[in-house]
DNA sequence: CTGAATCCCTGCCGATACTG
DNA sequence: CAGTATCGGCAGGGATTCAG
């Protein structure tokens, strides 16, 4: 099964876009898109925190209490520039820094649950015999 | 937007299962296993290639000419075991191996979908003037 | 033909300490 | 409170060479 109709209904693949045509990583294919802004450890769980409101830094903390500070700060500017979340500092003392999801950062929503049921449809295989 | 109502019909946000109360990141939660199949440099593309059909390691080397044989042979590796590709020695000289996706790697059709999606709705932000 | 072994280089992550 | 600066360890990826 080397060649494969191109109308073919229901069709697994990918749009035939000429995005889709790539041969190497490149940053402007949308799957590097979207794996970039989830890119990093504890993104994910970052971006789940948010589905459910907005988050301060200090919320953020006590929420992952084993993420660091450093990295905490590293993901939060992360999905900032990359359109995920909304960065409003709010004037006064302490200083307060709220963070949202904006409209296109809610939009993860699909594609962490997309994440999510592959993930749970996993059954780890035995180690296959050697043939 | 910090309270949301749990019952609320289309929810955005993840299923209640006590998988997603982790608060760190742990292999077993569903959406860590599924980006740790995808994980690495070029493992979307070669995926892509599989989503047209079986392949041999000759056939992707051609799709992918810049791909490295030993990237190659480590991502055809990696996701036979993660249970998303199958492998297949044929007898004979001289030696072919072909590679197909298994029922569950085919399910990642609409996983790279939604992480497609995504990444084309994404526009740039022009640089946040400082506030 | 299909890999495995080795080497080097780079970039991520964590820990710690410090600042507006 | 919400970060930044700095440093070290380690794993990923590429090039090259070797093997079944």
């Amino acid at each position: 099964m080397t060649h494969q109709t191109v109308g073919h209904p229901a069709r697994p693949g990918l749009p035939d876009d000429p995005r889709a045509n790539v041969t190497e990583p490149t940053p402007s294919c949308p799957v590097e898109i979207t794996l970039a802004a989830l890119h990093g450890r504890w993104t994910t769980l970052v971006i789940r925190e948010f589905l459910q409101g907005d988050r301060t830094f200090t919320e953020l903390r006590r929420a992952l209490p084993a993420l660091s500070d450093k990295v905490l700060s590293d993901r939060l500017a992360h999905l900032t520039e990359a359109g995920v979340l909304d960065r409003r500092r709010h004037p006064g003392w302490p200083p307060r820094v709220h963070y949202t999801l904006t409209p296109h950062g809610r939009r993860l929503g699909p594609v962490l649950q997309a994440l999510w049921d592959w993930g749970t449809q996993h059954q780890p295989l035995p180690p296959a015999e050697p043939q």
